[in-house]
DNA sequence: AAAACTACCTGAGTGC
DNA sequence: TGCACTCAGGTAGTTT
């Protein structure tokens, strides 16, 4: 299950097969995914790709890049300002692989590249997306409303203090909520609220400044701590070159029920918030 | 306006 | 062994 760290490894696993080279053609064999993949995606044809390669943090749009990331859209950039925009969903993944290797039941998208490799979407729950937009990205119905990045400027302490003060739903839900901040998943939120000694269910407008600011810099930490281990696995989530992405980092709750707590032995609960299991330690988080 | 809830999907796991 | 059932989760879109 993708988080952002996940994409932002797959990013970097796919732009050096991307870069400089083109899309000859495109083959789709289930278009039913979240959205049907657009029209266009299948008339690609020798398309030249970016010729440099994304930043080490990937998620920055420069000049000619083969691919970046938003939130968790994978974007590649085509001539004439053209873009596609490729989302994992929830089992989705993109691998680099040679013609002649067989095909898997759930590769859905194809892109024959003309280095003679394939990169093959590959998604058994379809929740993902393959979209092609020749409009601004700003303008994009999918990325118009989206909050600030987790590991940039823009994600203030002052910024997410501010926006929390004036929401009521519970401090999980706002800090998973896209409009706040993109990238935070399930995981990670369970597990930045545990560092912070913060009970997942307090109202968001309720949580003092100083433990906040504490959240907001525990975001940042869980985050950037597990793409520099390369993205935490709990399933399905392959890397790029087919190597499975075992990296799994220590977690303190998630997927931890009844299992004693790290810091103080007490059993950890799990509790459903917006109709998602949410695991957390009842007397570290208050 | 904001919060709460739904739909989408398949594979893994459980119980009978 | 097989069938029926539940659960997992990102997030746009709908309802309250």
């Amino acid at each position: 299950m993708p988080e952002l760290p996940e994409v932002e490894t797959t990013c970097q696993g796919i732009a050096p097969h991307l870069v400089g080279n083109s899309i000859t053609t495109v083959e789709i064999r289930n278009g039913n995914l979240r959205w049907p993949v657009s029209d266009e995606v299948y008339q690609l044809k020798n398309i030249a790709l970016g010729k440099s390669l994304p930043p080490a943090a990937g998620n920055r749009a420069e000049p000619d890049t083969c691919v970046f990331r938003r939130a968790k859209y994978i974007i590649i950039p085509l001539p004439k300002s053209q873009h596609l925009l490729i989302h994992l969903g929830m089992s989705g993944s993109l691998r680099i692989t040679a013609q002649e290797e067989e095909l898997k039941k759930h590769d859905h998208v194809i892109f024959n590249l003309s280095s003679g490799l394939q990169m093959r979407y590959h998604d058994p729950r379809r929740f993902g997306s393959v979209l092609w937009t020749d409009q601004d990205l700003e303008d994009h119905r999918l990325l118009a409303k989206l909050g600030p990045e987790p590991l940039q400027d823009g994600f203030s302490t002052e910024y997410f203090i501010a926006k929390s003060k004036e929401k009521t739903k519970a401090i999980k839900l706002h800090i998973m909520d896209n409009h706040t901040v993109v990238g935070v998943g399930n995981i990670y939120a369970c597990e930045a609220l545990f560092l912070s000694g913060i009970s997942p269910k307090l109202a968001a407008e309720k949580v003092s400044r100083p433990r906040l600011a504490k959240l907001h810099k525990n975001i940042r930490t869980v985050l950037q701590r597990s793409i520099d281990q390369g993205g935490t696995t709990l399933k399905d989530f392959i890397q790029s070159d087919g190597q499975p992405g075992y990296f799994k980092q220590q977690l303190n709750v998630y997927g931890r029920e009844g299992e004693p707590c790290l810091t103080c032995e007490s059993k950890i609960k799990r509790i459903v918030l917006g109709q998602r299991s949410t695991f957390y330690c009842p007397k570290c988080q208050k």
